[in-house]
DNA sequence: TTCTAATTGAGAATCAATCGCAATTAGTAG
DNA sequence: CTACTAATTGCGATTGATTCTCAATTAGAA
């Protein structure tokens, strides 16, 4: 009952709007592909399985993905726009090198807590955060290390 | 002696790069207008005192500026890249409203504090990090609320 | 089954950012 | 101070991601 599917049916029929086999198999895609992904990614992968399906239509369906809160853009570190997935996945920010490319997800409780005690003080209040830390990760500052 | 100038020049010489009056000047504009910025406000802000100067040329400043530890990139909420002053600024972190564009930045110790913890366990080497909580402000909740 | 508003793909358009190049210039060496 | 040269500039062209336009198609309500 609970699936990315039927919440992303719900949302599109809660808005008048369709749900078509291109909004089908790029929901199907994203998650199946557990991790972060682009624009890009999923027409890369849509046509290695050669299934055509224009950018266009990607492009068209990430903002309603996000706006049924099924995946959310995250941190960007370079051009593109990134995702992930919300659904079935707990909160957590990111640990990103800047050599590799590596993503380390970690979850800090007392982190987010104060974060909402921040927003107390200010009286902000918040939809979502988003916390990216760049740096090395431990294969590549020991690379460094040794040069 | 150490002002934003004379590390742009000691930055530039050491790369056997020069300090023009381009450079200078959007190094004056920068750091005058006390805030964040991004390319276009700087060209505006240029133009509106006709002096003219090429987008080029500020595009290609930004990165001298990021490089010498002048300036930060922020997190980016919309399509153009954004920074802000680093030199004469302590650090801190974003409340940004969804509503107004509104900008509140606060420090919190304990939370930059969690982050180095959470990296001594991933053994992640930090250079720098970005935290933005994107919500309403005191103001635009109050504004929700009543409608 | 019919009907219609929503959707699609293809390519054009947009927008930020980058690049190529000829003319100019900062700043070092003499 | 002058000469020299590699760095810089502005301009326009280009790139790359994303969005838009529009004619043809289609989901899904009636
Ligand atoms: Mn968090
Ligand atoms: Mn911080
Ligand atoms: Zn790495
Ligand atoms: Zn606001």
């Amino acid at each position: 009952m609970f699936s990315p599917e039927n919440r992303f049916r719900d949302y599109l029929k809660k808005k008048g709007l369709k749900f078509t086999p291109e909004r089908r198999l790029i929901l199907k895609k994203v998650f199946s592909l557990h991790g972060h992904f682009d624009a890009d990614k999923i027409y890369d992968e849509m046509h290695k399985k050669n299934r055509k399906l224009s950018r266009a239509t990607i492009y068209r369906t990430f903002p309603l993905l996000v706006e049924s809160n099924l995946v959310k853009e995250t941190l960007r570190c370079q051009k593109r726009a990134n995702y992930e997935p919300v659904f079935g996945y707990s909160h957590h920010d990111h640990l990103i090198c800047i050599n590799c490319g590596r993503v380390i997800e970690f979850r800090n409780d007392l982190i987010e807590h104060l974060q909402e005690k921040v927003c107390k003080k200010y009286r902000f209040e918040p939809l979502e955060h988003r916390l990216g830390i760049k740096g090395y990760c431990q294969k590549c500052a020991g690379k460094r290390q040794r040069r």
